[in-house]
DNA sequence: ATCAATTATTGTCATAAGTACAATTAATAA
DNA sequence: TTATTAATTGTACTTATGACAATAATTGAT
């Protein structure tokens, strides 16, 4: 026997919104969409939408993602859910954020759907922003902070193959800080990078090593103790 | 104008789920309720239950926990949420789990409403729980494991005034290891604890100083650099 | 009162990590 | 060839870590 009518609390709705994050021209950068429909027609916003009533919720955040950038195949963590009683206009939404890392240089992305335009806006550069969306994206942002600290995740964001520069500069634009180049190599040697060859290119001085990230070999070593990567 | 018809999509339901975390006799545990009704009648489960179509999600949590175990102001943190469209018999019925650490020796938990027994449970000798509950609460107790080493959290868990063994033995249970009480202790000092002249009573033994956590003075230092709490 | 038992607390020493700063190296462009 | 730029390595000092030993304070038994 049940305790009360079910029905009366089967009147929400939930969505996913899509934080994917992006690193170029030594900036973390965030995707947003202009949105051509209403509620908060013209804004810019992360892109997201309603979740259908039998879906899984890594499987919207996947399909919203790709019906309004084109971007498919990204790995989806989640975030924070929002489930204020106002944040929608239009009824009770909650809404579940989802975070991905990419290689911008890697995707095309490509506005489609109800999204008129994409664009890639450094994270410290976020015009005000459709629903929640500023306080989801800072959130979101605060946790990529936290991941960067404890997770090699940063390897998603910087290419396959990067200099120990980018890789430097990726840790002192998230946080806001300047390092010393000598004292961050040191720290980064307990990190299994490999050592290639080939050298930057296009530059007018020294061109800098390239190095990439051996997975395997970290979560071999992982499994034992814990890593720290606070740079 | 919109784009599709919205009511199709207000046909879902969310719920809240409530990790309560304490620590005694050593061991972290989960207070866990006895549902006496369907489904899963006569399974442990975490508290949790329906969110109305009006209510914020930090106050349902405060109020469902309340209503089933008696527990009130309690400081409630958000965890994960879980969406699987098959996770709850009944329908389509996501769910935000909530957690909270408290000094299991101040409060007084008392079943009530639907829960027909409340029990702490020690975090590793968790019986199988209705609905997905091991999940959630395996998921939630790591989050509180990550939060442990980054944040001066232990001290909700701890009784106002603790010894430093029972600090290190709380560290010593989450992440099951044993370490050395002298490094233990070269390793917090630079928490602020105040040595009080009281000390523990009733043991049989050289009874040991008791100490309490100086948040004020945590803050301060902390909004300098960072912190850690990696024991 | 003395002593064994038990646990709290402090100390030592070798090794590893972190920090500030200096020196050296390898490329480009004039 | 040389100035310029940034990559890379080195040095010296301080601080943290880890294994282990030594000392201190209490209770309960003799």
């Amino acid at each position: 026997m049940y305790r009360i009518d079910f029905s009366d609390f089967f009147s929400s709705a939930f969505s996913v919104d899509c934080i994917i994050f992006g690193y170029s021209e030594d900036k973390i950068k965030a995707l947003l969409i202009k949105r051509s429909v209403k509620p908060f027609e013209n804004y810019w916003a992360v892109p997201g939408d309603l979740v259908y009533p039998d879906e899984d919720l890594p499987q919207a955040a996947e399909r919203v993602l790709y019906e309004l950038t084109g971007l498919k195949n990204v790995e989806m963590h989640q975030s924070e859910t929002f489930g204020n009683p106002n944040r929608h206009p239009e009824g009770r939404v909650i809404t579940i954020s989802y975070f991905a890392l990419i290689r911008i240089e890697v995707f095309e992305v490509k506005a489609s759907s109800w999204a008129e335009e994409v664009s890639w806006v450094p994270i410290f550069d976020i015009p005000q922003l459709a629903f929640d969306h500023n306080h989801i994206l800072n959130s979101t942002f605060d946790l990529l902070c936290q991941k960067l600290q404890n997770e090699p995740i940063c390897f998603d964001l910087l290419p396959e193959r990067f200099t120990l520069n980018e890789f430097q500069k990726l840790y002192e634009y998230a946080f806001q800080v300047e390092m010393d180049k000598a004292n961050f190599r040191k720290k980064i040697k307990s990190v299994p990078l490999v050592a290639h060859e080939e050298k930057q290119k296009n530059v007018k001085h020294r061109p800098a090593k390239l190095f990439s990230f051996n997975k395997t070999t970290f979560d071999k070593l992982s499994e034992l103790g814990d890593c720290r990567f606070k740079m």
